[in-house]
Parts: structure tokens; sequence; C-alpha cells
DNA sequence: AGAGGTACCTGGCAGC
DNA sequence: TGCTGCCAGGTACCTC
């Protein structure tokens, strides 16, 4: 379910749980997720302590002073912070235990998240080396988006989910900045000019921040929960409204297929 | 270089 | 109830 405010969410609340935290051990139930977990996790993690947690797009990163883990949620991960006796389900794949008899526990029906551990700058590994700005930075403005569309006749919707480009904005929230900014989905991103690409980051950045804020309502459900962590329904103007009227124009919600991914939009107020 | 398609995997749901 | 087919919030990688 993450998208980067449930990424973020997922951050703020395991953060002051686990920072200062020596690991005692990391348990691989199953290392078959998206890319093979390194058998060596355990060896090379047990005893260090975590200096803090951070995030690059959607991935997150936990650092200690010999070596990073970077971890994707995929499409149905999460992480939570449990008592490391608690038995796990089905799904934990990856627990790292902790010195305090917790554990920040890894779960991913799916399998599309990932965990890979790296003794370098974080920031030099392949996949973190070659993203595009954050979404929330004064990087990602008008501007840049303008310029770097130049020439481009892919639809904006997949320029602005190509995370070489910026990273971390998903299907939803594709979907909602450009029904903020009115936009047709399909525009192609080289005919939209500079004015437009403005208020495109500036809704989006908006919608990205409500999210984070509504996130925080369910920070403690990342710690110690029984069930899932509690990942929040912001409101939606379009994402899944097929045939609902535009709350704006009262015009039926289109649904239509980009690039194997759905798109919603009111074919009245965005062109 | 850019654009488009494929792959990874399970669970939930609609329809029969 | 049980089967089948389809859909899902991600993204690297491959080919053209």
């Amino acid at each position: 379910m993450p998208e980067l405010p449930e990424v973020e969410t997922t951050r703020r609340g395991i953060a002051p749980h686990i920072t200062g935290r020596q690991v005692t051990r990391v348990i691989v139930r199953n290392p078959n997720l998206r890319w093979k977990v390194p058998a060596r996790l355990n060896r090379e993690m047990s005893g260090q302590v975590i200096n803090g947690v951070t995030r690059r797009g959607k991935y997150l990163l936990l650092t200690t002073s010999v070596g990073t883990a970077i971890v994707h949620l995929g499409m149905s991960g999460s992480l939570r912070v449990i008592d490391a006796s608690a038995p796990p389900d089905k799904h934990d794949h990856i627990d790292i235990v902790f010195d305090d008899k917790r554990a920040l526990r890894f779960t991913d029906p799916r399998r599309f998240g990932s965990l890979h551990w790296t003794r370098r700058p974080p920031l030099q590994h392949r996949l973190l080396s070659k993203l595009g700005v954050e979404p929330l930075s004064a990087a990602f403005n008008g501007d840049y988006l303008h310029r770097i569309s130049r020439g481009r006749k892919v639809a904006v919707k997949q320029l602005i989910m190509n995370s070489h480009i910026v990273t971390g904005i998903g299907n939803i929230y594709a979907c909602e900045a450009l029904y903020m900014a009115g936009i047709y989905p399909k525009r192609a991103a080289g005919r939209i000019s500079e004015k437009k690409y403005e208020l495109l980051v500036e809704v989006s950045k908006e919608v990205l921040n409500d999210a984070i804020a509504a996130g925080g309502t369910t920070l403690r459900d990342f710690v110690n929960g029984n069930g899932e962590p509690g990942y929040f329904k912001l409101h939606l103007n379009v994402y899944g409204k097929t045939g609902e009227p535009c709350i704006s124009c009262r015009e039926p919600i289109r649904e239509i297929r980009q690039g194997q991914r759905s798109t919603f939009y009111c074919p009245v107020c965005q062109k």
C-alpha cells in the first residue's frame, strides 16, 4: 500500500524506537523478496547501532557506522516495531532484533519489497544513485519539470511517475495531483507550459504533505500493533472514483489505462 | 535517449 | 462453495 506518505509515516513511526538501539541479530525467514536478501545480513548487522532512519524517495535507509540497510516496501510491504517474542505470521519475512527485546519486523505478502545491505555511502548504491529529485524539496519546481520535459512526447502522468525525474510520486498521487492542477493525464509532457508545471508542483506538494499530516495520526500503529500498521485513507477526489460525479462539475470520473496502470480523471476539468 | 513492455508475487474480489 | 480470471498503491530492466 505504500506511497511516499506512507513510507514517510513509517519512517517517523519507527525511528524513535530503533535509533540508538543495538542490533543483536537479524532473522531472515524468507530471503526471496524482489531481490534476494543478502546471506551476510545477520553477520554484518549484528552488534551495530542504528544511527538514524532516513528516506530517499520510497527507500528507507537504516544507517549504522559500518553500513546501511536499504529497505523498499514495494506494493504490500510494511515495517513495525514489535516484541521480539511475538510469533511470526506467514508473510513476516525479516526481523531485525534489538537489545531491548524488540524487533523491526518486515512483512510483505507480495514480496515486491526489498532489503539491500551496503558498506558504501548509500546514495552511491545503484538503486539510489540515479533517482530524480525529492518531490518535497525545492529542487522539484516548475522550471525543473518544464526544462526536463522539452521535446518529450511521453504522457505527463508517466513523466511525473518516472523515478529518475522525480522520485516517490505513485499512481494515486499522480492522479490526484493532475486533477488538482486541471491537467489531462495523457497530455504530452513536452506541450505543457512552465506556468502549468508550477501549479502541478504546488498541488503535488500539497497533496503529499496533507497525506503525511494525516499519517501522523497513525504513528502509534507502527509500534506494538497486533495487526497491520494503520495506513491511512486520505480523502481522494478521482482515484478509484470511476463513474462518480466530479466534486467540481458533476461530470462522471473516467478510468483509462496508461502503461498498464489505471488512471482516473475528470474529462471536463482536466485539459 | 526515449518509449513501451515484461517481470517479480500473493490476496481479494467479481462473476459464473 | 469453489473455480477462474482479473486487478492491485512499484520499479528495474530489457528491447526496439
